[in-house]
DNA sequence: CCATTGACTTAAG
DNA sequence: CCTTAAGCCAATG
C-alpha cells in the first residue's frame, strides 16, 4: 500500500521482517531469506542490511549469521556497537558471538507463520 | 556483458 | 565447532 508498493524491493521485505524482530531476540540472514521465499539469497539479505543501516532505522544488530556470530559488526559506527546493542537488550555476547543463540534465535518462518 | 566481491549457507572431512 | 569447497544472488566496476 501507499508509496511503498511501487518501490517494492527485496530489501524492503527484509527491512519489514527485521523490524518485527522483538527485543532480546535475534535471527539469521538465511532465516529471513527463507521466509521471503529465497533460501539461497542469504547473501542478498546481507546486502539489504548494508543498505539498511544507511537508509532506514532497521535494527540490523539483531541479525547475525547462522551461528549467531556478529559478522557485520564492522559495518556499524564502531566495531563494538553491535555487541553493545545486543547486550543492552539482554543478549549475552561472547567473543563476537551470541551465547545460547538457539534460545535467542527468532525464526520468522516459525514465529510469523503461526 | 563479464569479472569480482560480499553483513551467507550447506555439505563433507 | 573448525576448515575447505562449492553454490547462489545482487551490486559494482
Amino acid at each position: 500500500m501507499k508509496l511503498s508498493e511501487k518501490n517494492k524491493d527485496f530489501f524492503q521485505d527484509v527491512f519489514e521482517v527485521v523490524k518485527l524482530v522483538p527485543e532480546g531476540r535475534a535471527t539469521s540472514y538465511g532465516a529471513i531469506a527463507k521466509y521471503l521465499g529465497a533460501p539461497r539469497s542469504s547473501r542478498v539479505v546481507g546486502w539489504a542490511m548494508n543498505a539498511a543501516h544507511t537508509r532506514s532505522d532497521v535494527p540490523a544488530h539483531r541479525v547475525t549469521n547462522r551461528i549467531g556470530l556478529l559478522t557485520g559488526k564492522m559495518h556499524f559506527a564502531t566495531p563494538t556497537q553491535m555487541k553493545e546493542l545486543l547486550e543492552l537488550e539482554g543478549i549475552a555476547v561472547k567473543k563476537d558471538k551470541i551465547v545460547d543463540f538457539k534460545k535467542v534465535f527468532w525464526d520468522p518462518t516459525s514465529e510469523l507463520a503461526i
